[in-house]
DNA sequence: TATGAATGAGCATTCATTCAT
DNA sequence: CATGAATGAATGCTCATTCAT
């Protein structure tokens, strides 16, 4: 009985939680984490100033909750065992699809917040290397890895291969942010251009 | 005599806004611009907080003015004519080790800043889009457009693969600016690899 | 049987009572009043928050309960008719033990807060004044008063004169509390000395 | 000129300082110190709440600043070297008045606030200890010495004995404020009759 | 009665901006 | 123009108290 209590008790814990979390991300996204107060947080949830606090230490852990629900839909999505079997190109066509799709939701604007306090707060830093960026990394590297080497790329320049491209996809979403037309209009062309060109680059047909 | 007196004066608001836009830089990339109060910035000065509304009509008017004198470092750093004459691949790199180079001095510490306002804050966005994004597309476009159509790649995939290769190097410096080791170490090492990467792809060899 | 329930009952909320307040004097001696909060007590007395509203009326009513407990036990130990017997050194060293024992338990540290709140609360200075400074003044002036007619003191000094030997021991309380090094070291040797500096003042020898 | 603004400046702070502590001293004196609010204090003193902040670091520093002021006068009145050449008697008279006199101008409500918070703040108990007890103590020891020694007195009973008078004077306050009606009404006549009190005893007759 | 989640009034403090000197 | 004291709106956070379960 106490076990299943226990249970309820957190299943109600976590939706409270998330419900604040929803709200906290809808004003986030709209008017930036600086810009929003606890208030207007509490009033889209739904409930008062001080009930957040229970939930949450301060301000600042309502971003790390967001960021940590982004990084459970960014991981959950990839799939992994999948891409195993894939080979390069089918592999790389994934690999980018992930955040280029997930992301373009509620047109980047979560991601802009994060971005934009990752620059600044070291603690979001650390949490974004940490369990989105290294592990994002080490999927691809120890995929990569095997044909890196049957096909003789030294183990630095699979590195910063791997860096290039996943920077790559980093650096077109903030292209896109600000506004640029060609990337807005063909950003569903992406994944397939992007990976011709890191197969082949600019002049497949010259040697 | 009105004349001089005015180009006397003019000189004496530009530098004094010089005076102050550089103490903000320096206290903002320490900082951050939220955490930075008008007082430390007219400390770092070394004049009275009242000074700075006499040049500019607020704190955001400071970031605003800081990014405009970035953009003439870098699109003067561009030295644009000499690109002109030469080759993909050294306009390449060229092109390449400007933006990866400039913001090396401080660590990456004033992009960062600027980069987090800029994904907040709409008339920074517009501003960077417009002073800086745009004319340096421009800029590759116009170089890449000839040997583009030479070799046979349509328009719309150049400006693709241009806002790839922008992308690519802004994402890069993100990486870099999360602790990535690898980049780190070898972020001089990166025009080069870079250059082939793009040129060649990652196998060169299969035609 | 309802009469015995009803015992039983009372005996119940008397014994949460007490299991609160020993909860609550303890937190406040530790953290003083202002900065103990109502669930810090809760918890200390291993209850709900909610709970203890069911006890008392608010956390003010915490305070005086501490005080009404504090009160018995001051008084209990007075000992109340074996000092009837006494002479008036025996009286006084006795009178003087009391409160210059009791608060050592903590250190004072419950003394403190009672103190403290007492500086600023009607209501509980009121209580102070009505359930233990009038009925000690009161047994010692009971005591006191024969003595003092047959040695021609005056009904208003003898008055004064208790309050300045109840004042003294208060005082050095307080000085005890300040961190005062010769009353920490020699707190024991003080109900012999006070009571030799009452009865014979500063100049014994001189008449 | 410089010199003659800075010491104008230094005065208007000065004033400025004065004016927000009694302005502050008065409000906290009627309703106490946590249950006034820096809003309250401001409004008292006819300026901005933020401009409190440009004097004071925090509330405390309002009580500490209180304080500073207290000592000060306390000191000051003592009077010291006018206390050299009086024989024991009309030393401890002018001794004990002092205290006893000081406080009473606004019925002891300052006195009430500031113990109350010395019993419950370290800070402001070390202040108290350091910048009033310890001086207070030591200028009474300079004198008292010579007197014990030749009557004979142990230094540890001298400053007891010290302590004790001290103790007093600070505990018949304390009942005072408790309402005590004999001490308020011959609160007048209290200097003299301690001093008889301290220097004879309650048996003065008897040898 | 016991619980403890929800409440929301309340407050110290900050800081961009103004303006009299 | 330069100054910097004064302003006061704005906000994150606390915590005594309530009440549905």
């Amino acid at each position: 009985m106490t076990k299943a209590n226990d249970e309820i008790q957190a299943q109600l814990i976590a939706a409270r939680r998330n419900q604040i979390l929803e709200a906290a991300a809808r004003v986030f996204a709209q008017k930036g984490f600086h810009s929003t107060t606890i208030k207007e947080v509490a009033k889209e949830a739904g409930i008062a100033d001080g009930t957040i606090y229970n939930y949450f230490e301060n301000k600042t852990a309502l971003l790390l909750g967001i960021f940590e629900r982004m990084k459970d839909t960014i991981l959950s999505d990839a799939n992994l065992p999948a891409l195993a079997t894939l080979d390069l190109r089918s592999f790389l066509k994934a690999y980018l699809q992930l955040p280029l799709l997930a992301f373009q939701a509620d047109d980047f604007a979560l991601f802009r917040v994060v971005i934009s306090e990752i620059m600044v707060n070291q603690e979001l830093r650390d949490l974004y290397t940490q369990k989105i960026l290294t592990p994002t990394l080490a999927i691809a590297e120890t995929h990569f890895q095997q044909w890196a080497e049957q096909h003789g790329m030294t183990p630095l320049h699979t590195q910063l291969a791997l860096r290039a491209i996943s920077g790559m996809v980093m650096g077109l979403m903030l292209h896109h942010i600000m506004g640029d037309e060609p990337l807005q209009t063909h950003w569903a062309e992406l994944p397939d251009f992007l990976t011709e060109l890191i197969l082949n680059g600019l002049q497949p047909e010259s040697s």
